[in-house]
RNA sequence: GGUGGAGUGGCCGAGUGGCCGAAGGCGCUCCCCUGCUAAGGGAGUAACGGGUUUAUAGCCUGUUCGAGAGUUCGAAUCUCUCCUCCACCGCCA
C-alpha cells in the first residue's frame, strides 16, 4: 500500500509514477473522493466529540442529582445524527481503501520505462553457454530416461503440473535446497528459518497477496478475507516477511536477514498452455527464500547485496545466466526495483527465469505495521522489506540436469553439490 | 474434542457503567544528590488517524484495553460470536 498522503498531496505525480507501469490512477475520482472524506470525517468526528463531552457532563449532572431526561432525549437525537454520519464514511472510507489496495508500489528512478518483459534491460551476463557435441535433450527426458522424473505417477496422483521424483534425482533435488541454505546461512549472513506453510489472510494481506492475487492461492476452505480458512503459501516470503507484522524493532536489530526452505504452491490460474511440459511451471515447487527487512535508507544497497547472494548459487554450481532490471511493466505489483536471474537451458537455448530479487520499500511495511525506532527517536518509522530466490530448486534442478548432461545420458553432479551427494560425482 | 481459567501500555499488574488512555511497579530518558560503586530524590515515558499549519513543532479532535458485533446518553467494565494462551482430561506423529 502506498502512503495514503501521496493521494491527498502528490496526486499528479503518484498517477504520472503508476502510468509508466500501465496503471491508471483515476485522479479526477480520487480527489472527488477525498474532498468528500475530509468534509465527512470532519462532521462524524466532530459529533463524536460532541456525544463525548455531553455524555460526561450526564454523568456529572446525574450524580448531582439532576434530572437528565431532557439531556438525554437531545443525545438520541445527536446519537441518530453521528450513526448516519458514521455509516456514510465507513463507505466511503472504504471505497477509497479499495482503490489503495489495489495500487501497486511506485518504480524507483533507476527503473527503465517500458511497458513488457521486452522492456527489461540486461545488466550482466556470466559464463559461457557450454558447447555440447551432441544433440542435447531436455530435463524430461533425461529425467525420466533416469528414472528420476515420473510424470505420469504425479498425474495419477495430483494432476498435470505436479511432480514425482524418485531416487537420485529426488536425492539431487534436496542437495541443491540443502547446499543453498547452506550457503546463505554460513556465508551470506542470513538466519535459517522453519515456518508454516498455511497461512492466515492478514498475512497474506501484509505481503500483498490479497486483496488482488487471491485467484493464484491455494485455499483450505472457506478461505477467505473473513473466513476461517487458510491459504498455502506461494512463497516463504509470506511467513517470513510477516515476521515482522506489528513489530517494533529497535535500530540496532537490523537488518534482518532470514532465509527458508518451503514448498511454494500456486494455481497457475490464467497460465493454461505455458510451459506445460516438465518442472518449469509447476502448482508445487521447492524455493529456498531470502527475506531481508532493513533500515529504509539502506534497502537500494541490501537488494544489490541480496541478488549478489541469489548470484552466488549460480556461479558456484557454475550455471550460466545472465541478470536483468526489470521495467516498469514487468515489476510485480510490490515493487521498487526488481532484478531477475535467467539461467541458461540448453535445450531451449535461452535463459530462464530462476530467481527474482526486489526491493519493496515501505510497500508492504505500512500494511505490515513493521517499524523500528530510530536510536534515540520517540518515533517509529517503517521498515523496507525486501525478498528473492536464491534460487528456486525445482528450475535450478532443470538448469543442473540440462547443463551437466552428458552424451551418454548421465548426468555430472556438480562439485559443489558432491559432499551432499554421498561423494558421488555422476548419476545414471 | 471435553471442562475450567485468562487475554489491559516496552514488560509485570490493578481496574465490574461516567471522576479511566487507564493506579502501582519494573524498564527506559532527563535532572538532582553522592569522592568511586551501591543506594536515594524529582520529572517524563503508548500507538495510529483526521483538521489546522511551511512543519513528522504546537493547538483542536477521533480511534485503540485479543478481534468483531450488540446493549447504553456513555463500555476496559454488561451481552453474544470468534481467536489465542494456560491447566486438567481424552486422542495422537
Amino acid at each position: 500500500m502506498l502512503d495514503p498522503k501521496f493521494l491527498r498531496n502528490d496526486l499528479e505525480q503518484t498517477a504520472l509514477r503508476l502510468a509508466s507501469r500501465g496503471y491508471t490512477l483515476d485522479v479526477e475520482l480520487i480527489n472527488q473522493l477525498e474532498e468528500k472524506r475530509k468534509v465527512l470525517q470532519v462532521t462524524t468526528e466532530s459529533l463524536q466529540a460532541e456525544r463525548n463531552s455531553r455524555s460526561k457532563e450526564i454523568g456529572q449532572a446525574a450524580k448531582r442529582g439532576e434530572d437528565i431526561t431532557q439531556i438525554r432525549a437531545e443525545m438520541n437525537v445527536l446519537g441518530e445524527d453521528l450513526e448516519r454520519a458514521k455509516e456514510d464514511f465507513a463507505l466511503l472510507a472504504e471505497e477509497i481503501k479499495q482503490i489503495a489496495y489495489n495500487m501497486p508500489n511506485l518504480p524507483h528512478e533507476s527503473v527503465p520505462v517500458g511497458t513488457d518483459e521486452s522492456g527489461n534491460i540486461e545488466i550482466l551476463k556470466w559464463g559461457e553457454p557450454k558447447q555440447f557435441d551432441f544433440d542435447v535433450k531436455d530435463h524430461v527426458d533425461l529425467g525420466e530416461a533416469l528414472g528420476g522424473l515420473d510424470f505420469k505417477s504425479a498425474v495419477k496422483i495430483s494432476g498435470s503440473r505436479f511432480i514425482v521424483m524418485q531416487g537420485q534425482i529426488a536425492k539431487l533435488h534436496r542437495a541443491l535446497a540443502q547446499y543453498m541454505l547452506d550457503l546463505h546461512t554460513n556465508h551470506h549472513g542470513y538466519t535459517e528459518m522453519y515456518v508454516p506453510y498455511l497461512v492466515n489472510a492478514d498475512s497474506l494481506y501484509g505481503t500483498g497477496q490479497l486483496p488482488k492475487f487471491g485467484d493464484d492461492l491455494f485455499n483450505t476452505n472457506p478461505a477467505t478475507e473473513e473466513g476461517i480458512g487458510m491459504s498455502l503459501i506461494p512463497t516463504a516470503e509470506v511467513p517470513l516477511t510477516n515476521m515482522s507484522r506489528d513489530m517494533i524493532y529497535d535500530e540496532s536489530d537490523l537488518p534482518l536477514k532470514l532465509t527458508a526452505h518451503t514448498p511454494c504452491f500456486r494455481s497457475e490460474a490464467g497460465s493454461y498452455g505455458r510451459d506445460t511440459r516438465g518442472l518449469i511451471r509447476q502448482h508445487q515447487f521447492d524455493k529456498v527464500e531470502m527475506v531481508q527487512i532493513v533500515h529504509p535508507e539502506k534497502s537500494f544497497e541490501a537488494l544489490e547485496e541480496l541478488t549478489g547472494h541469489a548470484e552466488q548459487v549460480l556461479k558456484n554450481l557454475g550455471l550460466p545466466y545472465r541478470k536483468m532490471v526489470l521495467c516498469t511493466g514487468d515489476m510485480g505489483f510490490g515493487a521498487t526495483k526488481t532484478y531477475d536471474l535467467e539461467v541458461w537451458l540448453p535445450a531451449q537455448g535461452q535463459y530462464r527465469e530462476i530467481s527474482s530479487c526486489s526491493n519493496v520499500g515501505d510497500f508492504q511495511a505500512r500494511r505490515l505495521q513493521a517499524r523500528f525506532r530510530p536510536t534515540g527517536a520517540k518515533k517509529p518509522e517503517l521498515l523496507h522489506t525486501l525478498n528473492g530466490s536464491g534460487l528456486a530448486v525445482g528450475r535450478t534442478l532443470v538448469a543442473v540436469l540440462e547443463n551437466y548432461q552428458l552424451a551418454d545420458g548421465r548426468i555430472e553432479i556438480p562439485q559443489v553439490l558432491q559432499h551432499y551427494m554421498g561423494g558421488l560425482s555422476h548419476i545414471g
